[in-house]
DNA sequence: GTCTCTCTGTTCAATTTTGAACAGACGAAG
DNA sequence: CTTCGTCTGTTCAAAATTGAACAGAGAGAC
């Protein structure tokens, strides 16, 4: 069950044992659904990008994660979670595997295999959070804009599709960031001067900017 | 699986299925694994609280987490987790139980209703996460440090043992909040104004204090 | 008692962050 | 080509946050 080294493996075990007959395509901007609505079906990404952002009571946005190839949303239901607290919007063409709140169940309580590669997910998706979570409790909107920046050139290494950094706007990355388009623009501006990240027609975010997170 | 109504029953449930031969006490401020530690035993917390420091590479301290009853940590070494990215420190006298990854592992994959009970604790603990991050993505540190102080007087009420509030100051409270003292000081100092809380003796949070919360 | 230690209350200047505005660039739609 | 809408670059005053200092209160050790 360690997994270090064969990432691509595990992520492809999902796709050969969900049933792909359910599979749903979204186009790009499409809504896979809605903050508020009752949820009852776990999505897992069999291709694509998808974003989950959310509006607070008070009006203000944010985007709680940025998930690709592999990963499951709106696995609350599978225990007590009703309704969804993000919604959800495809980023570019999706193919989504669709799956009943009580079908899941019986895999998981079915397949041993499964429940344990579920676990695993679930571990690997915990540890991603947590570093979400340390980020802002140490870390300057600088670095976590570096970070976000990274993370979204990593998917565009990853798929070739069209990049996504591209689409990905000042206010996005501000609400990705959890601070606001003046910053992002004042820190887009810095780590640009410093030759870190590019423009040619879109962005290019260069590795050099990683330098930024050392400490 | 779904849990609304039966919290209490369903923390007891690894109380009953874990080996309690392999329960540890530690006193209050006891330091149960430091950040750096390799890490090769899942700990369920049987009885108790616990703390989840950690320091940044810049000297910045913050608190991750703090966990009860029914809780596990260090649980990321069932997969891939191979240092501890926290310390791990018993905030009141503690009964943890330890298991050894493969002796995890095992129950896992052989006791189906323990797989199914831990996918169900690792997605709660997932929707925790999630609340954190969003609550530092739109909340202000006054929203944050009122939903830390709820947090806490919610397990003061529900263990009668030497009050948690009492234990933790305004540093601690900081880091926990992500701020600095002075912030918490200036906001203590407000909700003590507006009688949200309360010194006898001790600090006292009252209900009311949620006030705040609503947008 | 007295010393030490830690915690809180308080203050404040320096810095960072916000929020809002406006102009220019660009692409899509008509 | 023109218009519309969206995104960026830029500016700036107002507001929030930091970081540091110091005094006093209280607890525990001796």
């Amino acid at each position: 069950m360690r997994s270090r080294g064969k990432t691509a493996a595990k992520k492809a075990f999902f796709s050969t044992v969900l049933p792909s007959k359910s599979a749903v395509h979204y186009k790009a901007g499409e809504i896979i659904f809605s903050q508020g609505d009752s949820c009852s079906d776990v999505h897992y990404i069999e291709e694509g990008l998808v974003k989950l952002p959310l509006v607070s009571k008070r009006g203000k946005g944010a985007i709680l994660a940025i998930l690709g190839h592999g990963d499951f949303f709106g696995e609350g239901c599978i225990s007590d979670a009703t309704i969804h607290v993000t919604s959800a919007i495809a980023l570019v063409p999706c193919t989504i595997i669709l799956l009943k709140r009580r079908a899941m169940l019986r895999l998981i309580e079915e397949e041993q295999s499964i429940s344990s590669h579920f676990i695993n997910y679930l571990l690997a998706r915990n540890s991603r959070m947590e570093q979400d979570l340390i980020d802002h409790l140490v870390n300057s909107s600088e670095k976590r804009l570096a970070r976000t920046l990274l993370l979204l050139a990593r998917y565009d290494k990853e798929s070739e599709n069209p990049s996504i950094l591209e689409r990905i706007s000042q206010d996005t990355l501000a609400e990705m960031v959890g601070t606001t388009r003046s910053r992002v623009n004042f820190f887009m501006n810095g780590f640009r001067k410093h030759g870190l990240i590019h423009y040619n027609g879109g962005l290019q975010v260069h590795d050099s900017l990683q330098s930024i997170l050392h400490d």
